[in-house]
DNA sequence: TTACTAATGCAACTTATTTGCAATAAAAAT
DNA sequence: ATTTTTATTGCAAATAAGTTGCATTAGTAA
């Protein structure tokens, strides 16, 4: 299954994610649109978008399960779909970082995919 | 705060993680001791034996925190913290990868340190 | 053996996520 | 343009994970 219909909720969700290029955890985006449409209905526009491969998701250091929209440089092709995440600190916010990382093979195991997670200070909390 | 009683529970959850070298969700703990404990209690031991760097954790891909024991070779010294993990997909199992993962350097981000997750099959599943 | 207080169990609570179902509204068919 | 089809939504309720307060229990040190 995948996104279908347009309706004024998937409008409203997608916006967002175009405007917001932060990986952003579902639990905003509930709070965020808490006046717009029900928490379920957000889980649910979240799960086709990433069920469409418009957004994809990953977890954080915390147990976070945030999303982003996917883009050419981090998702198009399978080539560029491991690409490590970043998570701020301090100020919490948390984005894709478009270099490549190579799996390291190790003996014994067969490594297919891999989710890389950078944790550090972004430019805005550098200053 | 740190592990300072050796009591009854104490010893049974250390018993497991000494026999267990995978990395253990927490659920799975509460559930095999739910005739031992309560969850409360395995809840805040794990708790002390982080704090006292016995045991340390990750989350997985699916945001299940994982427990494993700390050791020499993954632990004992901060060279030597950052380490990957491995999931297989297939048994489910998880444990830690003891090689060494240089964190790249990124323009405009200060990377303090990263979780790395490796995803695939374990020897066992393998065959 | 006693005194001190960390540790435990239990009940209750919070928060995240899921499920069922009837009502609604896109999109397709007429 | 209207009707039909069915994906989508909202709501209520259930499930599950994790946390908190507090009275009781049991390590440990004096």
């Amino acid at each position: 299954m995948s996104i279908i219909r347009k309706t004024k909720t998937v409008k409203l969700v997608l916006d967002e994610f175009n405007k917001n290029k932060d990986a952003i955890p579902v639990v905003d985006l509930i709070d965020k649109f808490k006046n717009k449409m029900d928490k379920t209905t957000v889980y649910r526009i979240i799960e086709r978008l990433e069920e469409s491969n418009i957004v994809h998701s990953f977890v954080d250091s915390e147990g976070i399960k945030r999303y982003v929209k996917s883009n050419s440089e981090n998702h198009s092709h399978n080539e560029s779909k491991i690409h490590p995440h970043f998570l701020c600190e301090d100020c919490g916010i948390s984005s894709c970082i478009p270099i490549e990382i190579k799996i390291p093979s190790i003996p014994n195991y067969n490594i297919k995919s891999s989710e890389h997670l950078l944790i550090g200070q972004c430019k805005d909390c550098l200053n």
